[in-house]
DNA sequence: ACGAGATCCTGTCAGC
DNA sequence: TGCTGACAGGATCTCG
């Protein structure tokens, strides 16, 4: 399920990869593919890549022509692949696979795959002024990894504030702090010794700016193993991420607390499967 | 206004 | 062996 760290090891596996490159061809394989844009399509060819970004969990692609057509000029792709949307370059001449609902080829052969098994993913054809106007996009918090441990205190505190909210909950919620999921809301609430269900608003001073620095150290640490592959996730060029070799907690209810030995608790909290310690979190 | 729960989807796995 | 049901969860929607 790719995350923040999934997303971003995807961007850095395919921008050296297709920046520059020209989009020769595009081809939608189901319905409701791009979910939004699809009037936009045959704008893309000719157009070259010119920039790969991620903001939250979105991965986007900017496009420029060469000269305006139909009054545009640049185009942007945002994919937001949820559960089991994947990113691939493939070579020339690759056929679709089972899942695939985009091909993009590029000028130089390589053909950019979107899939998604679970249909759970999408993506969107827009113009930069789009892109603004998306309330989603709008709505999204900061990145997490663009402040201070600090900065980032002050804000969840501000944003923490009076909430009743579980403190897992409001991790998740991306208009709080932008591209944390499941896996990193357990494994940052275990490295901050905070127990999920806990009312947001009651997590302050010392314990916050803790919580700040897990959260900070816990996506850094998994974008220097090239992020979690559970069962779906792969980088653009296929290969698997390692850092669910370091979880502490996700998917390991019943094993023993690394720290304390004591048996990992299950939970269902803000409708997630949570995973904690009852002892060291609190 | 806020929070809880249902919903979308399909591959995987436990249990019988 | 083959079937059934539970489960995975990001974002949105409905309901209380």
């Amino acid at each position: 399920m790719p995350e923040l760290p999934e997303v971003e090891t995807i961007v850095r596996t395919l921008a050296p990869r297709v920046l520059g490159k020209r989009i020769a061809a595009w081809e939608t394989l189901q319905p409701g593919v791009p979910e939004a844009g699809a009037e936009l399509l045959p704008l893309l060819r000719n157009m070259r890549i010119t920039r790969v970004f991620r903001r939250a969990k979105l991965l986007l692609i900017c496009l420029s022509a060469d000269y305006v057509k139909n009054g545009v000029n640049d185009l942007i792709l945002a994919f937001h692949f949820k559960m089991t949307g994947r990113f691939f370059i493939h070579p020339k001449g690759t056929a679709p696979l089972k899942h695939t609902r985009l091909i993009l080829d590029m000028d130089d052969g390589g053909r950019l795959f979107f899939d998604d098994a679970r249909k759970f993913g999408y993506c969107r054809v827009m113009r930069p002024n789009d892109l603004k106007d998306w309330p989603f996009f709008a709505s999204l918090g900061p990145e997490p990894l663009e402040l201070s441990p600090e900065e980032l205190a002050g804000h969840l505190a501000a944003r923490f504030d009076k909430r009743g909210v579980s403190v897992k909950a409001a991790l998740l919620d991306q208009t709080i702090i932008a591209g944390i999921g499941n896996i990193y809301a357990d494994e940052s609430l275990f490295a901050a010794g905070l127990a999920p269900h806990r009312p947001a608003g009651t997590v302050n001073g010392e314990k916050l700016l803790a919580l700040a620095r897990a959260v900070q150290e816990t996506l850094l640490r998994s974008i220097r193993e090239c992020g979690s592959s559970i069962r779906d996730y792969r980088d653009a060029l296929g290969n698997a991420g390692a850092f669910q070799n370091s979880f502490q907690v996700y998917g390991r209810k019943g094993e023993r607390c690394p720290v304390c030995k004591r048996p990992l608790r299950a939970a269902r909290i803000a409708g997630r499967g949570t995973v904690y310690c009852p002892r060291c979190q609190q």
